[in-house]
DNA sequence: ATATAAAACTTTAAGCTTGAAATATCTTGT
DNA sequence: ACAAGATATTTCAAGCTTAAAGTTTTATAT
């Protein structure tokens, strides 16, 4: 969608679609901008990070079955990105004895180091580029966003 | 990022990222839901949606760097879909007079037609997928959307 | 005039993404 | 034990996405 500064549509229902509107373009105009840091700063990406992300909170590690729900994406795309960051020594694949067709999914040593240098700049930028979003603002979005969130989990 | 139902994470600043991270999961759950059912039952995909969308408000066209901008997509980005959807009849490029690096894009009629039909139904699911949002939280999320987004207008 | 820079766009290489098909392994019913 | 089905993952083809490099055309400064 991403439509923009425009006439404004009026009737019933348009001001859920002007909200899914502005939601969009809000979260691609910060990804965007966490994209390109990531890459200057740290020549990472954006789905690299979000899988880190996800390791770090599970030292145990984690299936791919789970990373792939938890983040939101495919199996095959979870694939291709764990790859990625297993030959680049980020990650390891740890072969289970229980059953043969799964496999626990974890950061490296080397992995944690480089995740927990990036994720203290990723706080920092989130807090910079929502600067002007006043704490209690940010509670509150949050709060609404997660009672929409409720209506979701769990669907399918 | 993507994080989730795990130990929140307290101190300064850390309202904000959990407001992103929120932001990012609604947007993406949404998104996917749309793009599933642009595919089932129109056989097309968001970006071309999105570009449809934008055409559809500029019935005297635009030019492929005003479709990038406004689309915050790259500009290779929008050529590519640009082509897929001339080769489909959809939108047609009309060289200019005045400038011949660049071209005028519009829907053609039956683009036109296509988009109307879709933007119907879109326009039902997000009422549908919103639906749990009252109108005036909507109006009230929106207000803050556009504040923040103000922030961001004409960077770079 | 004419070189130089700027602008608009396309191409390219690498990586991300999906849905569907294929593979391998495990579980269940008989 | 063994077939049939369920699970977990990978592979594949097509399309999306970006940044960077390349092409063509227009604008600018001598």
């Amino acid at each position: 969608m991403v439509a923009g500064p425009l006439p404004a549509p009026s009737g019933p229902g348009k001001d859920r679609l002007r909200l899914w509107i502005r939601l969009l373009r809000a979260s691609r105009t910060i990804e965007a901008e966490l994209r390109e840091r990531l890459k200057k700063d740290f020549n990472t990406t954006l789905p690299r990070f979000d899988v880190m992300a996800a390791l770090y909170r599970a030292p145990e590690g984690m299936l791919m079955s789970d990373l792939s729900r938890f983040l939101l994406v495919s199996n095959g795309n979870v694939t291709g990105i764990v790859d990625r960051l297993v030959s680049e020594g980020l990650v390891a694949r740890a072969r289970r004895n229980g059953d043969r067709r799964t496999s626990m999914v974890r950061l490296t040593e080397e992995g944690t180091q480089a995740f927990a240098t990036i994720a203290a700049a990723h706080e920092g930028w989130i807090g910079e580029l929502l600067g002007k979003v006043s704490e209690d603002d940010a509670r509150r979005l949050t709060g609404m966003l997660t009672s929409f969130r409720s209506n979701w989990e769990g669907r399918e």
